[in-house]
DNA sequence: CACGAGACCTGTTCGC
DNA sequence: TGCGAACAGGTCTCGT
């Protein structure tokens, strides 16, 4: 479900809270459950309660598609994963159905994390960069440059899509938002990234950059996130679009896999040749 | 190093 | 309508 801009959403809501929701900062962990104890990846479940219990939330952040819940000693960090889910139940109320983990605040609030395949995991360590240290650099930051970013591309004699999606290359991109900045690009999922021109990488880098920031800035996208105000899934270009028209030149839009993962394109404005 | 296949999981959608 | 197959936002590991 989460990519960078649905987990940068998340990080916000827990931040500075909503209408519906109080912010966490400043919350005291009153208590927690395990309740999948695959989904604790460090430490081991037995331990987690007797470490956060006490604890209070700093600080909340983002990394790739890590949210950081820094506490006073420890760092939770929380990867979605694919069907992962964070949400605040008032005090009172019953958690999800799928709930794996949670934490429970002085004042009654319930964080829970809901996750219905079990593929998520959550962290709970002292240094966050024993987990963090292998990602690459995020898209969003303005250190990177198109001269930099070229660089990077032409380095790796590797299909530009699965690059993409290489958190170790460049951290946050997902499947939707891959695709949708290669059709914002122009530029073909199969395309060898070392043959990548300076203006393709160029193009390819804001692509990534806007597709990121307008998915930010619509509070996310992924189909069932309507109820948490994020929209940007009614606009994408491409992503699950297969045979809708491109919104660029009106040609269906193609369905192809591309290491092992759903691909949506136009065959018209994405060649394979160089532009 | 690059790539494909399989694993990890459950819920929803698709096709006959 | 019913039922099994296929598929889903991600990542890890293994074999070639």
């Amino acid at each position: 479900m989460p990519e960078l801009p649905e987990v940068e959403t998340f990080a916000r809501i827990l931040r500075t809270g909503s209408e519906e929701q109080p912010g966490i900062i400043g919350l005291s962990v009153e208590s927690s459950v395990v309740l999948w104890s695959k989904t604790l990846a460090q430490p081991a479940a037995d331990d987690f309660a007797r470490l956060v219990i006490g604890q209070s939330v700093d600080a909340i952040n983002r990394r790739g598609k890590f949210l950081i819940i820094q506490l006073d000693r420890h760092a939770l960090l929380i990867h979605l994963r694919m069907s992962g889910d964070l949400q605040m139940v008032p005090p009172g109320n019953d958690v999800p159905r799928h709930t794996r983990l949670l934490l429970k605040f002085t004042n009654g609030w319930i964080l829970a994390f809901n996750d219905p395949r079990k593929f998520g995991r959550v962290w709970c360590v002292l240094d966050p960069l024993t987990i963090l240290s292998d990602l690459g650099r995020e898209p969003l930051d303005s250190q990177l440059t198109p001269e930099i970013f070229h660089q990077m591309l032409h380095q790796r004699k590797r299909q530009l899509k699965p690059l993409l999606l290489d958190q170790k290359f460049l951290s946050g991109v997902g499947n939707i938002y891959s695709d949708e900045a290669l059709h914002l690009a122009g530029l073909h999922p199969l395309r060898n990234a070392i043959s990548i021109s300076s203006d393709e990488s160029r193009n390819l880098l804001t692509a990534l950059q806007n597709v990121l920031t307008e998915g930010i800035a619509r509070n996310g996208s992924s189909i069932d996130w309507v109820y948490r105000g994020g929209d940007f899934q009614n606009n994408f270009r491409v992503y699950g679009r297969t045979g809708k028209p491109c919104p660029v030149c009106g040609t269906p839009i193609t369905h192809l896999m591309v290491g092992q993962r759903s691909t949506h394109i136009c065959s018209a404005c994405q060649k394979m040749e160089e532009s």
